[in-house]
DNA sequence: GTCTATATTGGGATAGAC
DNA sequence: GTCTATCCCAATATAGAC
């Protein structure tokens, strides 16, 4: 019981961030209050306001480890010399944040408006999408293989609507799905 | 002069709604302002009230004609009955369709969370959908045919990010691509 | 058909008590 | 660390004059 303000002061953070993330991405951004966050905790606005300084402050908080997660994606990547290698790596280790993407924030991340407003966020993503193009199809993909790469960087969709399927199966079907675009391009 | 109060209702009202269009596209539904769209056509909040009794009013406006597109696209495919012939047809229109998003909704009307809040509009979309499915592939699709379906639905975001190749080159690609996912699936 | 003016609600954000 | 109370502003929407 010593530790109690440093350890309550994480707890309430955390349920900041997890109940903003549900909240965010079954409303959208926008549409969120912080009102809502915080009626949703069980807390008051101001409590909210004690851990994040502004809405967006949440959003930001939250998406950090998505971009995180997708550079050091890519880093790997970069260090594989063999190119069929390095292409099924992309392909693999993508699939597998896509299917965990419950627990992140990628199927919100491209689509929510407030992506596209937030510069440093849009920035940030845009950058990280170019850098996987030219990892998997060199520095001067053709139309066919750039058409290919950002459709398959938008698999968020699909996983939505196999939400029945089992990790392992989902997983299984849409890295086969992507080795078909990717590989036929 | 002999234009007529009609003639003017009639600009003034597909103004607004040419307006909120690229609004809501650049910014998101809820983040666009009656007085945004008032400000951008250059007249006030109470006239654009005058024609759209609320914000939502407008918004279902401009998703009419594209629901109605779709439904008859799928009508038009349902009349044929080789099958390959229907999957290309489908595939064609679709392609089509995407295309000149640019003039539609399409591209935000999938991601815009404001779709998913609204029962009528979020309803009438994924019954579409599931349509076009069925007539893919079936009554009975198996995952990965399904997986296929899911991903190729999300075109719009392709286009946005070829948006420097001619409407032709465009419609190429994207149609060879479409058919390279379905039928390998 | 378009305007000015206003009602009303809810948003983000802060001050200060406990 | 959490609360109550409040500020300020922007949002949707309406009333009524021209």
């Amino acid at each position: 019981m010593a530790v109690t303000r440093a350890a309550q002061a994480e707890k309430t953070r955390q349920a900041v961030l997890d109940t903003a993330r549900r909240l965010f991405l079954e409303h959208g951004f926008d549409a969120t209050s912080l009102q809502l966050i915080a009626d949703t905790m069980g807390v008051t606005k101001a409590n909210v306001y004690y851990y994040f300084r502004t809405k967006i402050a949440i959003l930001e908080a939250l998406l950090a480890p998505t971009v995180e997660a997708l550079a050091e994606r890519l880093d790997a990547a970069e260090r594989i010399t063999d190119r069929d290698e390095r292409v099924e790596h992309l392909i693999t280790t993508w699939v597998d944040q896509v299917v965990t993407a419950y627990r992140t924030l990628a199927p919100m991340s491209r689509h929510d408006p407030i992506v596209r407003r937030h510069e440093k966020i849009s920035r940030a993503l845009a950058e990280l999408s170019e850098r996987g193009l030219r990892l998997m199809f060199g520095s001067d993909p053709t139309v066919s293989q750039q058409a290919a790469y950002w459709l398959i960087s938008d698999l968020g969709v699909v996983n939505r609507r196999l939400d029945t399927l089992s990790d392992d199966d989902l997983r299984t079907t849409l890295v086969e799905l992507c080795r078909r675009v990717i590989r036929g391009a």
